[in-house]
RNA sequence: GGAAAGGUGGGUGAGUGGCUGAAACCAACAGUUUGCUAAACUGUCGUACGGGAAACUGUACCGGGGGUUCGAAUCCCCCCUUUUCCGCCA
C-alpha cells in the first residue's frame, strides 16, 4: 500500500498518476489524509495523557519507598481519571486506524511516468516484437490436440481425480514439464538468483504481505481447517521470506528464485480462454524476484526483462513485450511488462510473463527495510517476474514446432529432455 | 495428538512488580595508540509513530493478543512457536 506521508505531501502527482488507471481516486485520497490527520490528533492526545500517568506512577514508586503511604494513595485517584480518558481514546483510535487500513487498501500503486492511460488490454503498448511469427500452413494442430495425439496430457484424467484445470502430464508430456522446470532454474541460477524451495501454502499475514489479500481473495484456494492459502505464485512465499526484516545496503539487491506450482480458482472463466493449457487451476512456473535499492530497481527491472527475453529466445519461439496500460495493470504494480508469445495454431498470442516494479507499495506491508550508509532506513523495492509459467510455453513450443513429423524440441532444451523429438 | 520446559536487543545471556529500553560479554562502527597488523584503551551501538528548524523530546514495543495493578519483561488467561519425551507416520 502507498505510504500516508507521501500522499499527502505529492497529493496532485499521485492523483495524476493513478488517473491513468482510468479511475478516480480523489476523494478516497482526500479522506485518507483528513482520517489520518485526526488519528495523529489523537495519538498525540493520548500520548500526553500516557506521560502525565507515567510520571505520577513513578512519582508513586517513589513517595512509597519514602514510606508516604497515603500521599501515595492520594496520588491513585487521578491516573484512574487518565486510564478511563485513555481507554476513550483508544477506542476511536483503533476505529480511526482500521478505517484508514481500509481506505489505504482500496488505493493501488502509482503507475511509473512512462505507463500510459488506457482503459484496458486494448491499449497496451507493444515495445519490443522478435519479429515474424510461425506460419504453419493447412494441417496446422491446437495443443490440446497435438497432447492427444502424442499422449501428452491427459485433461479428461485429471477432470476425474480433481476437476477441469487440473490436467495429468504423461510420459514425454511430464518429462517435458521437468525439463522446464530444470532448464529455468539453472537460467536463473546462471543470472544470480539463488533457488529456494518454499512452502506452497502460506498464511494470512503472507498474503496481505504481497497484496494477494485482501484484495484478490477469491482468487486463492483457502484450506478453512488450517486458514492457510494455496500460493498463486512463488511471489508470496519468496518476497515474504523479507516480511518485517531490516536489510542492509550492501546486503542488496537480493535475487531470488524458486520452482512451485502455482494454484488459483480463477472464478468466472469460461470459453476459449481455458481450452487446454490455457487457462488452468494449478500450473507450474519459475519466479524470479528480487529486493533493490530505490535508486536501482528499474535497471533492475530491465535486468529481468531481458532475463526473461533471453529464455524465449532460446526455446525459438515468436513473442512479444507489452508496456501494460494503466487501466490494466495490477493493483501493486507501478511498471509491469507482459511477454505474449505467439500460439501458432491458435493464432493468437498468450500471455507467458509478467515482470513488474512494485517500488515501495508491497515492501511498505512487507515492512522491509533497508539501512543506507548514511544511517537513514527506507523501504526496498520489490520486483519479480515469471521466468517463466509453464502450461503456455508448453503450449507454444508443441504448437509452433510442430512438423509432418510430429514437434521438435528446441536445441537449448533436449539435454534436460533427453529427447530431440516428440 | 499427549506431557514438560523455554521464547529478552545482531549474537550469548542477566533480570520475578517501580531505580529496566533493559546488566554483562561478544560482534559491529568511530577514535586513540602503531611503520603495518594484532592487542589495549575510549566512545557509539534497537525499531516504529508523533512533536521540533535543530539540539532534543513524548509514546509504544522483552514471541503475538487480552487481563490484573497507580505501575508489568516480571503476575494471570488465550494463541503462535522452539526443544525434549511419548504416540502416530512418508
Amino acid at each position: 500500500m502507498l505510504q500516508v506521508p507521501y500522499l499527502r505531501e505529492n497529493t496532485e502527482k499521485a492523483l495524476a498518476g493513478l488517473a491513468k488507471r482510468n479511475k478516480d481516486f480523489s476523494a478516497t485520497i482526500q479522506s485518507i489524509i483528513s482520517v489520518d490527520e485526526s488519528r495523529r490528533k489523537l495519538q498525540n492526545e493520548l500520548d500526553n495523557l500516557l506521560a502525565e500517568s507515567n510520571k505520577i506512577s513513578k512519582t508513586i514508586g517513589d513517595l512509597f519507598k519514602e514510606g508516604k503511604r497515603e500521599e501515595a494513595d492520594g496520588m491513585k485517584a487521578r491516573t484512574s481519571e487518565i486510564k478511563e480518558e485513555c481507554k476513550s481514546i483508544e477506542t476511536n483510535l483503533t476505529q480511526l486506524e482500521e478505517e484508514l487500513k481500509h481506505l489505504l487498501y482500496l488505493v493501488p500503486n502509482v503507475p511509473h511516468e512512462s505507463v500510459v492511460f488506457g482503459k484496458g488490454a486494448d491499449e497496451n503498448e507493444v515495445v519490443y516484437s522478435s519479429g515474424e511469427t510461425t506460419n504453419l500452413g493447412e494441417n496446422k494442430l491446437p495443443h490440446w490436440e497435438l497432447c492427444e495425439k502424442h499422449k501428452l496430457i491427459d485433461f479428461e484424467l485429471g477432470v476425474k481425480i480433481a476437476g477441469a484445470g487440473f490436467p495429468v502430464y504423461i510420459g514425454k508430456g511430464a518429462r517435458l514439464q521437468r525439463a522446464l522446470i530444470n532448464f529455468f532454474l539453472e537460467e536463473a541460477q546462471k543470472a544470480g538468483y539463488t533457488e529456494h524451495q518454499v512452502p506452497h501454502l502460506v498464511n494470512e499475514a503472507s498474503g496481505y504481505g504481497t497484496g494477494q489479500l485482501p484484495d484478490k481473495e477469491g482468487q486463492m484456494y483457502h484450506v478453512g481447517v488450517d486458514d492457510l492459502y494455496l500460493i498463486p505464485t512463488a511471489e508470496v512465499p519468496l518476497t515474504n521470506l523479507y516480511r518485517d526484516v531490516l536489510l542492509k545496503e550492501e546486503q542488496l539487491p537480493i535475487k531470488l528464485t524458486g520452482y512451485t506450482p502455482c494454484f488459483r480458482r480463477e472464478a468466472g472463466s469460461y470459453g476459449k480462454d481455458v481450452r487446454g493449457l490455457n487457462r488452468l487451476h494449478q500450473f507450474d512456473k519459475v519466479e524470479i524476484v528480487q529486493l533493490s535499492k530505490q535508486e536501482d530497481s528499474y535497471a533492475l527491472l530491465e535486468e529481468m526483462v531481458n532475463h526473461v527475453k533471453g529464455l524465449l529466445n532460446k526455446l525459438e519461439l515468436p513473442f512479444r513485450i507489452l508496456r501494460l496500460c494503466g487501466g490494466d495493470m495490477g493493483f501493486t504494480s507501478s511498471l509491469t511488462f507482459d511477454f505474449e508469445v505467439y500460439s501458432a495454431a491458435q493464432e493468437r498470442w498468450l500471455e507467458v510473463s509478467s515482470t513488474s516494479n512494485f517500488e515501495t507499495f508491497q515492501a511498505n506491508r512487507l515492512k522491509c527495510r533497508y539501512k543506507g550508509t548514511d544511517g537513514k532506513t527506507q523501504l526496498v523495492h520489490t520486483l519479480n517476474g515469471s521466468a517463466l509459467a509453464l502450461p503456455r510455453i508448453v503450449a507454444a513450443l508443441l504448437e509452433n514446432h510442430q512438423d509432418e513429423n510430429g514437434v521438435r524440441i528446441p536445441q537449448a532444451l533436449v539435454p534436460y529432455c533427453g529427447f530431440e523429438r516428440i
